[in-house]
RNA sequence: GCGGAUAUGGUGAAGUGGUAUCACCUGAGGUUUCCAACCUCAUGUCGUGGGUUCAAUUCCCGCUAUCCGCACCA
């Protein structure tokens, strides 16, 4: 497999010359020098990217109980610091006294220290005075106190001193828990359901490497399908039997081993641990290849448990294999009720809940203090609704008068007559509980590039050692037709023009015109930029109205009339 | 972040202390009856800031970016 990635060393090179020549894909600002992480999408890639988005969007929405929803990128401190990602994500860093050069506290220590990755800022900074840790730069020992280090972008909302301390977002997940009330109305409260969201996420990288793959500023696609962890779904796995999966599990009981089996075996045998998040593995995959990736080149690694984020209870990567090697892609955690549940606590709201049906109603018959108000409401005055509250928590049978308790730290002494001992009859129907979310997140970028890696083929052809073809999927193309008059005179261009007219009639096809050049070059560059068909007018074309259509992957090329070609287009 | 290498039209490369060459691509014209043909012409480049120098794309230093290791991240 080393070999082979060495030998693939120069077709990349050359696909990455090709993605700048034609406007894909390029690095950002380059005008200014450029900027690590950062990339733009070009004229072809622009529309490349929308086209893997509207396919991406329309998977999920057409499951009928996904809605799309959309969130800010600026995100409030707290917010953040409820999610985990203030504290979890964190390194520390010190900056030295004498020349300001930054490093991070615990690498300063490796040499003295076992596990310098688990100690807080404050042992950190005790470690380094007193092993007297020399600067890396300037050699001199001397530390300012350590502080986080950050992975994300922060910024002020509001331009005055006293604005609020805010972060772009590291994710787009946090959306769709804040919008959850909003989701729930919208499907009445009938579990489960979800919601998607695709948007630009950003993570402040140390050193971003390996072109695409990590970025500072990348395009996500995450979705979070809220279920109730005690209702059993039946997913109808074994319609996929069909389809054989790589799994690289958790090796927590042995060493790493790949297995291939059905999405059905793999949650029978508990490989998989969450039928749900099976249910979506197997979605994904489908889902990947109609964006065109390679099946081949697909597997699933389930993260060990050491590796997990702070929030997953389970988790399998995606990774697609490419000139990087196996790249994660997606991401497919199970992440209980962690997120709801945090933003319950910090934002101090009950909202972020759903309803559970009991299966039978409870009858629940209780006795109970009723307190009487006109006693106790002029006696205790303002702290009257606090022994309210306390006296309907007491079982009225074990309770004996005058009964003595404290309350915000004041010993206080209820009368008999100061309550009502009455028996209630009370059904219960069902309870509020807190859903748990498994959450399919995409990395677009990386799928992106991916799809242009496994679409590039080169062929050799008289001539021409390498003889380009971007076997883009129908639909994923930016372009989906081309044109070419076979020459520029004798009307065959107006000819072209007009056909190009009625194509552009039919809905969300994207048909574009090239007269230049001779007509082997046109289909070259038409191939190149993956050009799935090719329509040619020549002079028969204004004899009998008909062309020929030219596929891309097989060069092959079939006459037809203009009417049958509208037709197959509006079919496409 | 550390170590090493690199930075020349859109792409890939050559070269020089006196402002740069080639191929492909692109555009215009000609030619051409279906797979990167040919002819003529044209557009377009020394990453960035500073230093040395009469003169710097070339030599030196800083910065930025890219690639390869290591580390980090997922």
């Amino acid at each position: 497999m080393l070999k082979l990635m060495n030998a693939d060393e120069n077709k990349s090179k050359r696909l990455v010359s090709l993605m700048k020549k034609r406007g894909f894909i390029q690095p950002a600002f380059e005008l200014y020098g450029g900027v690590a992480g950062l990339y733009d999408y070009g004229p072809l890639g622009g529309r490349l990217r929308r086209n893997v988005i509207s396919k991406w969007i329309n998977h999920w929405i057409s499951l009928g109980n996904i809605v799309e929803i959309d969130s800010p990128t600026i995100t409030p401190e707290p917010v953040l610091k409820a999610s985990g990602h203030i504290g979890a994500f964190n390194d520390y860093a010190s900056e030295c006294k004498f020349c300001s050069s930054i490093y991070r506290s615990d690498h300063l220590l490796e040499e003295v220290h076992n596990n310098p990755d688990s100690l807080d800022n404050l042992s950190l900074d005790e470690e380094l005075s007193k092993h007297k840790i020399p600067c890396p730069s300037c050699k001199k020992s001397g530390w300012l106190p350590s502080e986080p280090l950050n992975l994300m972008f922060s910024t002020t909302i509001g331009a005055s001193k006293g604005g609020r301390r805010a972060y772009m977002r590291p994710e787009t997940a946090q959306g769709m828990f804040l919008q959850y009330p909003s989701i729930y109305r919208h499907f009445r409260g009938k579990l489960p359901f979800g919601a998607v969201q695709v948007g630009k996420g950003y993570r402040n990288e140390i050193s971003p490497r390996q072109g695409m793959i990590r970025l500072r500023e990348f395009n996500m696609a995450e979705l979070e399908y809220f279920i109730d962890p005690q209702k059993d779904i039946d997913y109808n796995l074994n319609s996929w039997d069909h389809i054989e999966l790589k799994l690289v599990p958790d090796p927590i009981n042995g060493e790493i081993k790949e297995l291939k089996c059905t999405i059905y075996d793999a949650v029978e045998n508990k490989i998989i641990r969450d039928k749900t998040v099976g249910w979506f593995m197997i979605k994904t995959f489908e889902l990947m290849i109609e964006l065109g990736i390679n099946s081949d080149l697909i597997r699933f690694r389930q993260h060990e448990t050491d590796e997990m984020a702070h929030y997953a209870t389970d988790c399998w990567d995606l990774e697609i294999f490419g000139s990087y090697g196996w790249i994660e892609c997606v991401g497919i955690a199970n992440r209980g009720c962690y997120d709801l549940e945090a933003h319950q606590k910090v934002s101090k709201t009950n909202d972020l809940k759903a309803w559970r049906d009991y299966e039978n109603e409870l009858e629940i018959d209780k006795i109970i203090c009723s307190p009487v108000q006109s006693i106790i409401g002029p006696h205790f005055k303002g702290k009257s609704k606090l022994i309210s509250n306390h006296l309907e928590t007491l079982d009225a049978l074990e309770i004996k008068f005058p009964y003595s308790t404290t309350i915000d730290g004041e010993e206080i002494t209820i009368e008999e007559n100061m309550v009502e001992i009455k028996e209630v009859k009370s059904i219960e129907r069902g309870e509020w509980f807190t859903p748990h979310v498994v959450e399919p997140a995409f990395g677009i970028d990386r799928i992106i590039w991916h799809i242009l890696e496994h679409s590039y083929t080169e062929i050799s052809k008289e001539n021409d050692d390498y003889y380009t073809i971007l076997a883009l999927k129908n639909k994923i193309c930016p372009i989906d037709f081309s044109v070419y008059p076979l020459f520029e005179k004798d009307g065959l261009d107006e000819m072209a023009k007009k056909i190009i007219f009625s194509i552009r009639d039919i809905k969300g096809i994207n048909v574009n015109y090239d007269g230049t050049k001779s007509i082997g070059r046109r289909y070259a560059r038409g191939d190149e930029i993956g050009v799935p068909y090719a329509i040619t007018v020549d002079h028969q074309t204004l004899e009998d109205n008909t062309v020929t259509l030219r596929e891309r992957d097989s060069q092959e090329q079939k006459r037809m009339h203009i009417e049958d070609l509208l037709k197959f287009i509006s079919q496409y």
